[in-house]
RNA sequence: GGUCCCAUCGUCUAGUGGCCUAGGACGCUGGCCUCUCACGCCGGAAACACGGGUUCGAACCCCGUUGGGACCA
């Protein structure tokens, strides 16, 4: 279904305020940004609070925040339909002149037992169209009710799914104003559609028994049909609508958990669109190749691994001097900074050489830790092994010679290294893993030379010094702070 | 219950009738590299849900079955 390639689509993003913004949500608003993009078209912001019991203002700003942080804009809006409630009003009454809407007076527990009723004949639970001739008072409290066309069957071509089809007869006359005069669902959408002029309505697959509802009241409003297409869900593990059972759904809480929007958005748009084989997208190559025939029809269950393996790709990618502050909002309030750590050189260098082996931002604040404060844990495990007696030799060896070192530079540290290797009769591997744990308090880190040099010579000679009289006490399991 | 949607490795997917003894990626796994852990590189296991058609030929088209899901209330 090729799709007009010209600046006139107009798409829109439509989220409800009910909570913050949730990966399904983001993944709806990222595809009608990459079209919007890719087409030239028009994103609309528009944000459906009618359901004002679960509409905040808390989630409004979440939400906007969300968009905000995987940098998706939009070109307008944010409108909201609680601003428009005159508007909606004024389109049903002429829905109601001109013969496509009706009063209706039912009190809800007739209509409940009636689809109680329905149900129990294993008929669907439809209102019967009662009040269509009956012409309620308007001083009557009532709602207004569309008149849906019988028995034509409602067809339209989803741009995702190709054609699909209802049977009209299973639609009953849908409340398009509530008695307190707040219109329903189904009839805002249409309405705001209609007046934003939108082509395409780009929504997740939940919508896709509303579109025959929806599709009449674009008629009986006069006005064009745009065209839809229905993407499909994100599951959780277990085949269900993601959901928080499954963990987390908000966008924000990703950040929190020291992700990249890059890595998030990269991760999205895989979910049930592909380019070829192609896994890594800048943005730029996702606007120039985004489009609905690579959009796949089945749902797609979320993969925390992938996503973990496509941040630890952009937090190698990105410049370590553009990680430093989200390392620094990561990281507590240092209790007693190295001198170094007010020198932002050093940060840069120091996420430089861990950057490559930290899967988020937070791995990347607790390996730079040792660093950048006099304080460091020393893992329990990492002392019991290596900080032993048998080490201690090595330790005290090491330590002496780097207090004589005139210079402190790669080649002459090397130098110290081989040295002492030879005398002790060990090999590299056996000097490093001591001093590691001594300098970083953990069995994992760049490699040694790195380490010495990003520590600095001061803090070096007294973890050190710390680290030889942990080795020949007796191990405590209580002591893991210096 | 009704309506609707969906179906390729565990997961994300390529595949639009012959290029498919089904390709890539995550994960898993064997090896190389190596001062640790990663990265990187080389290799491996792993899928067309089932049954009928259509066709010279089907992962691809049609029908059914099964299984999953969403919506309605």
């Amino acid at each position: 279904m090729p799709l007009p390639k010209d600046s006139s689509m107009r798409v829109r993003f439509a989220p409800s305020p009910t909570g913050h913004l949730h990966l399904g949500g983001a993944r709806t608003a990222l595809f009608n940004f990459l079209l919007a993009r890719h087409y030239g078209g028009t994103l609309v912001l528009r944000i459906e609070d009618t359901d004002r019991e679960r509409s905040t203002e808390e989630s409004i700003a979440a939400i906007l925040e969300g968009m905000g942080w995987l940098d998706l804009s939009w070109d307008e809006g944010p409108f909201y339909q609680t601003e428009r409630l005159d508007r909606y009003r004024e389109l049903a009454s002429v829905l109601l002149k001109n013969g496509h809407a009706y009063r209706c007076d039912c009190p809800p527990d007739l209509l409940e037992s009636k689809r109680a009723e329905a149900m129990k004949q294993g008929l669907p639970p439809r209102y019967d169209g009662r009040c269509r001739e009956r012409s309620v008072s308007p001083d009557r409290p009532h709602v207004l009710r569309f008149r849906t066309p019988d028995r034509e069957p409602i067809v339209f071509d989803d741009l995702i799914r190709g054609p699909l089809s209802f049977d009209s007869a299973v639609l009953d006359d849908l409340i398009i104003i509530r008695t307190d005069g707040v219109p329903t669902y189904n009839f805002a959408v249409v309405v705001d559609d209609v007046d934003m002029k939108i082509t395409h309505v780009i929504r997740g697959d939940d919508h896709i028994n509303n579109t025959p509802r929806q599709i009449p009241i674009f008629r009986a409003l006069g006005a064009p049909l745009p065209d839809f297409a229905h993407l499909p869900m994100i599951y959780g593990p277990d085949r269900t609508r993601l959901s928080k059972r499954h963990g987390a759904t908000s966008v924000m809480a990703y950040r929190e958990m020291g992700f990249l929007p890059q890595a998030l958005v990269n991760y999205l748009v895989r979910l049930g669109w592909s380019h070829k084989d192609q896994e890594i997208f800048s943005r730029e190559e996702l606007i120039q190749y985004f489009d609905l025939d690579h959009v796949g029809s089945s749902p797609s269950v979320f993969n925390p691994e992938k996503l973990l393996w496509l941040n630890a790709h952009y937090i190698k990618d990105t410049p370590g001097v553009d990680l430093v502050p989200l390392v620094k909002e990561a990281l507590p309030p240092l209790p007693d900074p190295l001198p170094q750590a007010s020198d932002p050189a050093h940060w840069t260098r120091v996420i430089d050489e861990l950057k490559g082996r930290s899967k988020t931002v937070k791995d990347l604040a607790q390996f730079a830790l040792p660093f950048l404060d006099r304080s460091r844990s020393i893992d329990p495990e990492a002392r019991k092994k290596v900080l032993t007696p048998a080490n201690s030799s090595v330790l005290e060896d090491l330590s002496l010679s780097f207090m004589a070192l005139d210079d402190w530079t790669g080649e002459s540290l090397r130098n110290v290294f081989a040295q002492v290797g030879e005398s002790l009769h060990l090999k590299l591997g056996e000097l490093a893993q001591p001093v590691r744990v001594a300098i970083t308090g953990k069995t994992v880190s760049p490699g040694i030379f790195e380490v010495l040099l990003l520590a600095g010579r001061e803090i070096v000679l007294a973890r050190m010094e710390e680290a030889l009289r942990l080795s020949r006490e007796p191990f405590n399991e209580d002591e893991t702070h210096a």
